[in-house]
DNA sequence: CTGCCACTTCAAGTCAACTTGAGGTCAAGC
DNA sequence: GCTTGACCTCAAGTTGACTTGAAGTGGCAG
């Protein structure tokens, strides 16, 4: 297996030095050893950081994401909890795209003003829904 | 037009009190007087606090989303930037849908490690090259 | 007119997720 | 063998987004 210095680490996967430094210590991501005293990580690490990217992006904390992956980057939920998360990632995926809409709506349309727009009030309206959710 | 009282607002938003407050302090949200000292907010920023809700929801930063809407809810943004943003909404729309689809995998497949299923080895093949956009 | 209580301000505190800085180490090239 | 530079540790600082606490205010029900 081929090992990658910290450095190298961080250049191909875009992610700090000391960010790297700061979840291994936190117990997110795992070096495989030292050479001397520096770190050396295995190819397997790129993988779980576009795995951590991925679950910062779908909005879950580090702590989240921790629970949610072995460090060797395997699923570790049991399969409900797994439905659960695919579910609420559908509800984010559709306002995402109905936001998506909104602003490319808004960018096409030549209304006066998009408070007159029929669109942009549908928008409107099923923002005020959005936003009650979760709380209230 | 009807005028809400700040927990009224906080009560049909499901935004806390001191956020309205805070959201107002920074110039996000704008109350439209007072009512002795109380702050009278009109029912347009059920709307604002609904979109700032998908702001967020879209990775948005406070500062981005001020910048994004007058405090009236209507968008200040340049045609050409609006696209921008509906394209890295696309992208991340994509992502999300992925992780989702990965996910629900994981909670059906039967294979002894996910490591060994063709299915998750594309997840993790696409999610190397997800982690590195935007920097490296 | 008195008390209550939801509001007010302002400063300080909190939390997650990092970054920065000071001072130290060590493998590799010259 | 000496320098160099990329790494190391550990503590403290930073940023964004709020929350909390103390001390005060004022409309309204009784």
């Amino acid at each position: 297996m081929k090992l990658l210095d910290i450095g190298v680490l961080s250049q191909q996967s875009g992610v700090a030095p000391s960010t790297l430094r700061y979840y291994e210590e936190i117990g997110l991501l795992r070096s495989v050893g030292r050479h001397g005293l520096r770190r050396q990580f295995d190819t397997q690490a790129l993988t779980q950081l576009a795995l951590i990217s991925l679950g910062k992006m779908a909005g879950f904390s580090l702590e989240d994401i921790k629970g949610m992956f072995a460090t060797d980057g395997t699923p570790q939920l049991p399969r409900a909890e797994l439905r659960l998360r695919a579910d609420a990632l559908d509800q984010q995926i559709r306002d995402l795209t109905r936001l998506r809409d909104a602003l490319r709506h808004v960018a096409e349309c030549p209304a006066e003003s998009h408070m007159e727009c029929p669109k942009f009030k549908r928008l409107m309206h099923f923002a005020s829904r959005t936003a009650t959710r979760g709380r209230a």
